[in-house]
This record gives C-alpha cells, sequence and structure tokens, in this order.
DNA sequence: GTCTATATTTCGATAGAC
DNA sequence: GTCTATCGAAATATAGAC
C-alpha cells in the first residue's frame, strides 16, 4: 500500500498478472519466480523488489482474487424466496465452476497445509461471508415465522453444499463437469430441498 | 506385483511408510526424495530401484491409501431408511474427516491439476463407487414406489455433499472442524432433507 | 527502481563398487 | 539389491552497475 514504488505502476500490474497465471497454471511450489519474472517481461530482482519473497507474492496474489470474485456475487434484493435461492445458486455455481476459480481454489487448498492463515482468510473473504448472508435472509424474509438462527446457518451451509459439493469436486480432481442443463436440475434440486426444509418446524 | 524384488520385502513397507507421511506432509512438489529416503532408513537408490521416480512412487502410494479407505466403510444391511442413512453418514463423516484423510485428499486435488488421471483414479475409487451404493439402494428400498434413477444418483450426490460439504471445505482450508455434538447435527439435517425430498413425488 | 550476473542450495536421477 | 558419491539442472535470493 504505502510500500508502493513512487515509479511505474505498470510494472507492479505486470508482475501480478504474470504471477497469478503461473501460480494457477503450475501452483505455489511448481512456480518459479524466474517464469514469473520472464512472463512479466521483468527482471527477477524487480520482483524481488516489489514483493519481497515468493510467499508474499503468492499471498498478494489470492487476497486481491478473493476479493474481486466475493464481490462479484451480489444478494438478490428482490423475489421471493425460491426466486432469491435460485437466483444466488445461479450466480454462485458461475462464478465457482469458473476454470480460474478452480485453479485457485485448487492452490489455496493445497497451500493451507503449510500456512493455514492463508487458508482463514480466504474462508472469511469468501464462503463465510456468503453463508452468513443467506442464514440472515432466511431467518428474517417475509411472512415466516423466525426460525433459530444456527438451524438458518446450518441451511445455508447445506444449500451451499449441495451446490459446490458434487460439481466442484469434480471439477477439483480435473473431471468434466456437467452440462449446464445438468447444472441446472442440481440447483433446482438444491432449492426444492433447502425450501422443503426451511418451511417445516 | 510381479516387479516386487526377491529380497527385502521389508524396505519396501519402509520406503512407503515414509514416503506417504513426507507426501501427506509437503504435498507433492514439496516432498524430496532425499528426505523419504533418509525418514526410510534407507538410500535414495533403493527408492529408485523400487519405484522407478517420484511419480509413480506418489501414485503407488495413492492407489493403496484409497484402497484402505474405500475398503473401511461398509454399506449397512439392515434397518429402515433413516438407520441406513444415519449409519453411512456416520461413517462416511468420520472416515472422510481423519487427518490423514485429509491430507490425502489435499494432496490429489494438488496434484490432479498436472495430472488428471490421478483424480480420475480416487474418484472412481471413492466417491463414485459410494454414491453409486446408496443411489442404488435408494432405487429400490421396500415399500416405495421406484423414482428415477438419475433422480436417485443426484438425490445421493447431494447427500454427501451435504455431509462433506461444509465440514471438509474446512478441513481442507486448515480450520477447525467442528466438535461432534455439532456433526452429528449437521448429519441428522442431511438425512432429514434426504427423506423429506426422497419421499415426494 | 531496474537491470545483468552470480552466489548458494537443493532437487531428481545416475554411476559404480560390493 | 543396496550402498556412497556425484552429476547436471533448476530453484530462491542477492550483489553491484546504472
Amino acid at each position: 500500500m504505502a510500500r508502493t514504488p513512487t515509479s511505474s505502476p505498470g510494472k507492479r500490474d505486470q508482475i501480478i498478472t504474470a504471477a497469478r497465471s503461473v501460480f494457477l497454471e503450475s501452483g505455489f511450489a511448481g512456480a518459479s519466480m524466474d517464469r514469473i519474472a520472464a512472463r512479466a517481461r521483468v527482471s527477477k530482482q524487480t520482483v524481488y523488489n516489489h514483493f519481497g519473497c515468493k510467499a508474499d507474492l503468492f499471498a498478494a496474489i489470492v487476497r486481491k482474487r478473493c476479493d474481486e470474485m466475493t464481490h462479484t456475487l451480489v444478494f438478490p434484493k428482490s423475489g421471493d424466496t425460491a426466486e432469491v435461492l435460485r437466483q444466488l445458486a445461479r450466480q454462485f455455481i458461475e462464478i465457482t465452476l469458473t476454470p480460474e476459480a478452480i485453479a485457485l481454489y485448487r492452490t489455496i487448498i493445497c497451500e493451507s497445509a503449510r500456512c493455514p492463515e492463508l487458508g482463514a482468510a480466504f474462508y472469511a473473504a469468501g464462503p463465510d461471508r456468503i453463508t452468513e448472508s443467506l442464514a440472515e435472509y432466511l431467518n428474517q424474509r417475509p411472512g415466516q415465522s423466525r426460525m433459530n438462527l444456527s438451524r438458518a446457518r446450518i441451511l445455508a451451509e447445506q444449500f451451499f453444499a449441495m451446490l459446490h459439493g458434487h460439481l466442484q469436486t469434480r471439477a477439483l480432481l480435473g473431471l468434466s463437469t456437467a452440462h449446464p442443463t445438468q447444472r441446472n436440475a442440481y440447483l433446482d434440486q438444491a432449492v426444492a430441498m433447502l425450501l422443503a426444509a426451511g418451511y417445516e418446524t
């Protein structure tokens, strides 16, 4: 932030772009600073001047990318419960099944083993935020008696688990993801199950 | 198999044990053949004589571990639907949230980016097998009209997605996993939701 | 701040004695 | 089959000129 070099803001962007593509392509351990520098068309020393070391560079890329993706998903403001859930689900699936999103998620998972703070930061910036939004919505939607907040939280977690669970698992393992029509079947099933569970009790 | 060295079956086991712990500890790229050999108290050349190269050694470890874990989970043979689901869920959660299972899964995910066959082999040996078992059961349980098989398959996938989705995601990111009492809440919710969805239509 | 050049370490894999 | 010793490549990080 305040550490930003006084000149050449362009080089910094070149490095970020190049580093992101190399990291997502080869993972953290598999990416080399030489390749990052080469792809950024910049000397390696310039990379070190801007980001200090490999780990810090990676953390900077992840933080930036998480913010971008989180702000892409907007909570629907209008419509009945079914429609809100369907819109939310559609956005969620579209964002999380992007090849770049899968590659980023994969790399974060891989690196969380040696750097738990990274996983925690990602969880707080991504899954936790959106889950909490849905839990709040479920707890105070119009025309419904309020449910236990912890129960709403579990319902929200299971809703997103149903959406991302199967398809994202396949994607993480490098397997083909379902066709859009099949995705819609998952989406509708998840919405139906949440509604059935949410209105009882 | 037939390639097994004629003598010293003990060394091979030492190498497998050491390699597994090093790979799960540091990932594929982060693990070095030197450390594996040192931990196995064996020379590096001996490792190469047994497994050829680093990738083959890793694949052998993953295959063995998948088999072990798959055979640990047994499909319940008796009980009503709710009880069968509950038992299945309990086994599934206990096995998949083991630290070793998480570490293995993490490493497979990480390496699937560069080696899709590994992810495919894991999926076929693990998730696919158990999901298919549940789908068959749902489709032919006594006293119920048969449902569409593809629908049963989706229900089964969503059942396991609900079970592993949230908790396993947290574990993969290095975050704390819920207390056993909280796990039971997830388990019961998942069973209830599947029953509600499975008996309608 | 940016470059070229290099120091230093560590890796996967191999050679050769026994 | 197993060991010690080592090669050649590639890695992270730094030094010093401009």
